[in-house]
DNA sequence: CGGTATCCAAGGGGATACTG
DNA sequence: CAGTATCCCCTTGGATACCG
């Protein structure tokens, strides 16, 4: 519950699901997140050992955050979520 | 995401998924709550329809909680959930 | 019993500035 | 680019007291 019951967990995961993100790219595809923020949920799943962290020795760096399997087998949470979602909705459109 | 990606919600719905439960019953069912967050969350939920309160009138009072028809169908999400934590604990466990 | 009202502490989260 | 460091606000939630 204390890692599930997370809105910024739930978002987080559910765009790594569609694969490999930069830190940019995450908080864009996010929406309405401070870099405070993002930066400190994901290093909560990182230690949850919900994501892996890589870094690139570049310049400008790069940081590519990825699902661990253990955060991917939350697909079938989000999955639920997000069906259970539309069906709230359209039955709140009658 | 803002009705489910909150603690409170779930529980309330995971208890009410037993069956109708007093004001008292609950709050003793979710352990550690205030009476004050209980009762805005119940609120809360009632407007939007995932819970349903029905008073009676008795002295001393009763009150009685349960889940409506939507209330229900977060099963499936509470389920997933409760599924994911449970394989979540056994992998930690290793 | 099942609340409401009030006060207060903790921390989640935004904005901004600065850095390797 | 991907952070870290501050500052500060505002909400969440606990504790307590009182009520119908």
């Amino acid at each position: 519950m204390t890692l599930i019951g997370n809105k910024w967990t739930v978002l987080i995961v559910r765009d790594l699901l569609q694969g490999t993100k930069r830190f940019s790219e995450l908080r864009r595809s996010i929406g309405n997140v401070s870099q405070k923020v993002l930066t400190s949920n994901l290093r909560e799943m990182e230690a949850a050992g919900l994501v892996s962290r890589k870094v690139y020795a570049e310049v400008p760096p790069r940081v590519e955050y990825s699902l661990t399997e253990t955060g991917r087998s939350l697909k079938r949470v989000i999955d639920a979520m997000s069906a259970w979602g539309a069906g709230y909705q359209q039955a709140m459109c009658h």
